[in-house]
Parts: C-alpha cells; sequence; structure tokens
RNA sequence: UGGGCCGUCGCCAAGCGGUAAGGCACAGGACUUUGACUCCUGCACUCGAAGGUUCAAAUCCUUCCGGCUCAGCCA
C-alpha cells in the first residue's frame, strides 16, 4: 500500500495462491482468524499475524475473527483478554462482533471426541504422563504402542464420560487418538486429545476438569467459525497433518486449510512471554507498556504511530525464511510518519547557561516561530531574554576543524533571534565550565535582513532561562538491550533508559498532551508520557552526521 | 543423528527459464535560520557450494554445505 511494496502485490504468494486456487471466484468467502492464546500482551512479532489476517481480508471482501485460543486455564487470564482486544483496536483493526473464545466450543469439542471414539479413532489412556513420555520414542526411534489401545468403543465411552465427570484424579487418564506410533512425524503418534485437570478457567470457571489439547482444538474452533485459511507460523508445519487428520476424521463439510509463514523478529529487543514476564517481575521494566519494549502498548506509550507500524509490517513481506530486522529499519517508518505531523519546537536536554551581556538586563520581547518549515502547523511566540539554555554538546572550549557550534570568539546564530558571540567561559573550581558569556548583534535579528549580509555556519536552538518550564526527558536509544541480542542478556543489561532530569522546554510545551508529537530539533521526536508530570518520551532519534 | 522447513548485497526483499527491482544501512554531493529534513549519486558480472540439462539457469535436476524446527497430559 503505502510504498508499493505490500503483501497484496509484492509478497506472501503461496498465500496468495492457495486462496485463489480454493477459493475459485468466490474470494469474498475467505474467512481468516487471529487466534492469540490470553498469556501475555501482544507483540510487534504478534502484530504481523494480526496484520496479515485482517489484510487478507480486507483484500478480498472476506472477515478476520478475533478468537482467544484459552483452552490452557494454567496460562490464561482476563487482563490478557482484555489488553489484546485493544491493542488490535490501537493498530487499527476492528474485529466488531466477530470476537470469540475457544472456551465458549467446550461442549462442542467433547462431542466430537466422543464420535471419534465412536468412531474407533480415539481411546482412553491409563498411562502416567512418565510412561507416556517414554513411549513416544524419539526423533529417531518409533514409539510403542500403549496397553490400553484396544480398548472397546463402549469402555472408552463410559471411561470418557466418567473424565469428564470428574470420578478421575488429575492426570490419571488421558483420552488420545489412535493414529500411529511409528510415524516419522512425532505428532501423528497418538496424540493426546484431552487430559484431566481441575483448574478455574477465566471464561467457564469450575464447569470443566477435563480439558482439551491445542492440536485438536484448533482446527475443530476453524472449523467451527468457517474459517477457509488458517495462518499460522511455520513451527506449526508438523502439525498440519494432525491438523488435517482431525478435520478428515470428523467429516466436516467445509474443511479449513492451514497455512504457515515465518514469524519476524527485530534484533536487540525481547520479545519472549518468558522473558518480558521475568523483566517485569524484577521490576527492571514497569510492565507490559514499558516504552523500551516493543510491545504494541509499550510502542503506543513510546509514541509510534500505529500507521507507522502497520506500514513496516506491510513491508516485512510474507516468506518462510526467517527474517529479523535490525531496528533501523522499523524506525525509518516511524520517522516517515512523524516528520509531517511534529511540531518542531525548541528543548534543551543538557542545559549549558549563557548570558548575553549587552541585552539590557530585565528587557524581554517574544519571537514569533513558526511550528514547522513545509506543512502549516502554526506558530507561537518564543520568549527571549539576557539569560538564556542552550545544548551543553553546542559548546565546545577546544572545539576541533569541523565544529559549527558555539566556541570561544565564534559567532553562532540562535534560532529565531540574534547571531551571539561567546566572550568568555565561566569555570568552576574543577575546571567544569558553568556558564558563558556572549554579546549579541541587535543587526542580526531574525526576519530583519543583515546589511550587509552576514552568514554564521552553526544554528542552535535555546530557552529563555526565565521563562522555559522543566522537563524530564526520558531517552530510549535501543528498546531494552544495548548488547547482545539474545534472550539471555537481558538478565544482565536490562535497561537503556537515560533520563534527562533537568532539561527544558520552550514554554508552549506546558500545554503539550500526549497525542501530541514534537521534534525537539536535532534531539529527536518526542511525545508527552501518558504517565504523571511534565515528562517526555523521545519516541525515536534523528540521524545524526555530526562527528567528532 | 530421523522428519519437516529455509538459504538472492551488512539487514530485509522482488524475481519462478531469457541474461539481478526496491527499501533500510552505508559512502559521496547539493540545499538549509542546526550538521536535521529534503534532493541527487554510488552501492551483488552475481543469487550457500559443486556438478549436470539448455542456445540461455537465481530460476529445472543431482549431490554436498549451512541455518531453523520437532520428542508438554503448553499454545
Amino acid at each position: 500500500m503505502e510504498n508499493g511494496n505490500h503483501i497484496l502485490t509484492e509478497t506472501g504468494a503461496f498465500i496468495h495462491n492457495a486462496i485463489q486456487e480454493d477459493l475459485k471466484g468466490r474470494l469474498n468467502e475467505l474467512v481468516t482468524r487471529f487466534p492469540p492464546e490470553p498469556s501475555g500482551y501482544l507483540h510487534i512479532g504478534n502484530a504481523k499475524a494480526v496484520y496479515i489476517n485482517f489484510e487478507l481480508a480486507k483484500i478480498y471482501g472476506g472477515k478476520c475473527n478475533l478468537r482467544f485460543d484459552d483452552t490452557n486455564p494454567a496460562r490464561e487470564e482476563g487482563e490478557y483478554v482484555k489488553s489484546i482486544a485493544e491493542d488490535i483496536r490501537w493498530l487499527g483493526y476492528d474485529p466488531q462482533e466477530r470476537i470469540f473464545f475457544a472456551s465458549d466450543y467446550f461442549e462442542k469439542f467433547y462431542d466430537c471426541a466422543v464420535r471419534l471414539i465412536e468412531k474407533g479413532l480415539a481411546f482412553v489412556c491409563d498411562l502416567t504422563a512418565e510412561e507416556l513420555r517414554a513411549s513416544f520414542g524419539g526423533v529417531d526411534k518409533p514409539g510403542t504402542e500403549s496397553p490400553f489401545r484396544s480398548r472397546s468403543v463402549e469402555e472408552n465411552l463410559k471411561l470418557f464420560a466418567q473424565m469428564k465427570n470428574g470420578d478421575f484424579p488429575d492426570g490419571s487418564k488421558t483420552l488420545r487418538a489412535k493414529i500411529d506410533m511409528a510415524s516419522k512425524n512425532l505428532n501423528m503418534r497418538d496424540p493426546v486429545i484431552y487430559r484431566i485437570a481441575r483448574l478455574h478457567h477465566h471464561n467457564t470457571g469450575d464447569n470443566w476438569c477435563i480439558y482439551p489439547m491445542y492440536d485438536f482444538a484448533h482446527p475443530l474452533e476453524d472449523a467451527f467459525e468457517g474459517v477457509t485459511h488458517s495462518l499460522c507460523s511455520i513451527e506449526f508445519e508438523d502439525h498440519r497433518p494432525i491438523y488435517d487428520w482431525y478435520i478428515n476424521n470428523l467429516d466436516f463439510e467445509k474443511k479449513p486449510r492451514q497455512i504457515e509463514f515465518a514469524k519476524i523478529s527485530i534484533s536487540n529487543t525481547i520479545m519472549g512471554k518468558r522473558f518480558i514476564k521475568e523483566l517485569v517481575a524484577s521490576g527492571k521494566i514497569c510492565g507490559w507498556d514499558d516504552p523500551r519494549l516493543v510491545t504494541l502498548s509499550g510502542m503506543r506509550r513510546r509514541g509510534y504511530p500505529p500507521a507507522a507500524i502497520r506500514e513496516f509490517l506491510g513491508t516485512t513481506g510474507v516468506s518462510k525464511a526467517l527474517s529479523k530486522y535490525e531496528f533501523d529499519y522499523l524506525e525509518h517508518f516511524v520517522r516517515e510518519h512523524l516528520a509531517p505531523v511534529s511540531k518542531v519546537v525548541m528543548a534543551v536536554l543538557n542545559p549549558l547557561k549563557v548570558v548575553i551581556t549587552n541585552y539590557a538586563e530585565g528587557a524581554e520581547e517574544l519571537l514569533p516561530l513558526a511550528f514547522h518549515n513545509e506543512n502549516d502547523l502554526g506558530t507561537r511566540e518564543v520568549p527571549f531574554c539576557r539569560e538564556i539554555y542552550i545544548e551543553r554538546e553546542d559548546f565546545m572550549e577546544d572545539p576541533p576543524k569541523k565544529f559549527f557550534r558555539l566556541a570561544p570568539g565564534k559567532e553562532v546564530r540562535l534560532k529565531g533571534a540574534y547571531f551571539v558571540t561567546c566572550t568568555d567561559v565561566i569555570k568552576d573550581a574543577d575546571g567544569n565550565v558553568t556558564e558563558i558569556h556572549c554579546t549579541y548583534d541587535p543587526a542580526t535579528k531574525s526576519g530583519t535582513g543583515i546589511e550587509p549580509p552576514r552568514k554564521v555556519k552553526g544554528t542552535l536552538h535555546w530557552v529563555s532561562a526565565k521563562h522555559a518550564i522543566p522537563i524530564t526527558a526520558n531517552l530510549y536509544d535501543t528498546l531494552v538491550l544495548d548488547a547482545p541480542d539474545t534472550e539471555s542478556g537481558v538478565k544482565e543489561n536490562p535497561s537503556s533508559l537515560t533520563q534527562m532530569p533537568s532539561a527544558f522546554a520552550e514554554p508552549c510545551l506546558a500545554n503539550a498532551t500526549p497525542s501530541d508529537r514534537f521534534q525537539f530539533m536535532r534531539n529527536g521526536y518526542f511525545c508527552l508520557d501518558s504517565g504523571e508530570g511534565n515528562v517526555f518520551n523521545r519516541v525515536v532519534s534523528l540521524k545524526s552526521s555530526f562527528k567528532k
């Protein structure tokens, strides 16, 4: 879409071909689904699946369901259901009334299992978990058949009903499919269909003490909902035979088809639920919405526009090759979306006081400045007076040859104001620069034209010391990690948050809202944090071609 | 090690028998009331490797080499 590199036209050919072939002339009958387990918050990797499923439905005029795959109460919580629905809407997709829960199908799953037993395709197995595991064999050795495999249909029916009624302790029996213990595909070695576990379910409470396994439940959920194409990630490729086995043996008229694609990941980030939970629990990050995370809620808080994420996702392509994107690539789309809507303002992150010695004490003036050069984002007036702050890094006592900014005896332009020349450097006992003195040239006032024309190499942003408002600027240079992009690296170096606690911004920032986007000149794009106080998050930084 | 999947520039990614798109990154240059933004320019005689088929291959065949993935009563 946005730049022509879209799944419709250039990628995911294997998905499109399959859909075209299966649905010849009836493409609007396409039904996809996004089936998250409510056991964590959505991150950029999950967003890819959201994007593909909803976009495909949109492209073909079909439908996309949001289905919570909540068949394991041990991991799932209502909190996650809420956050997932909210994050999907924020990303730009509205499932409306098409929100389903696998747990609403528990009764139907049970009926299907009974049907399998009646057909002689499932049996109740008394093997313990350890015995079962041992009997599965390994990648290079076949499994052994369960001694309970040949129970009669009647006995299986009776036993399974008793399992449901709670006559047996947790883990004492399972319902298993009767397929092939010698299959090269481990998933086909008489897989477990139901297990006994007295767990409280967020939706069904304590109604059930047996829960279906993913491999059994998922294809049925798809079939119940009329899903035509069940898109999942590539590690489920080995599960396709079992998916088809259940679909075929339960005689569904309309058979959904599973198609796999590779997940995406981003370097220098943590996406694993387990690791994020660890970080949250240890207090190293403030929650699933920590701006250093690539969770949707984290990116939202960080200030990423959802359209930028969608565009990023649109260019990532749908393939089976594993793809790990550099962080720069994601940020590129964020910058592109921020540039036209951000108000360009002045804020000094690391202040250095400048006294303009020949500017009258007590005098001040209001200088009009546009928020943006290209788009008409309005203007504001910026107060100017004798004492101002500039960026500490914009002054060097001993500048290298190509330093265009302020240095002793050098003249620069103050954005929207005057040319100033550095006359004195004030230091403390330790030799640290605490203040610098400048003189200004009244003839160089911005916008008045200078006669004779005079040019200056550098222009600096500044704020009036008297009028500026104090802010805290949060800089996040990488999300989560500086170092290794290994999941375990998180334990060593969880944070790349830098706070600039004594930053100052021009007065107009006092009215900022979290939905506003600002460009702090050379310092990057910022937005107001949704939390307390004047805290601004750096959404992304700009590239700097100034090298010392 | 057995099965499945994958291998095109530093990172992504088009291509699907007719002689290597594009984006990010990077490097030059132009412009500039910030060195940002914008705009130009450059950036794979080569498609994991080796053979073979063909007038012609990244695209077909064979073998080999790498990477990912699977042995939860998780999803």
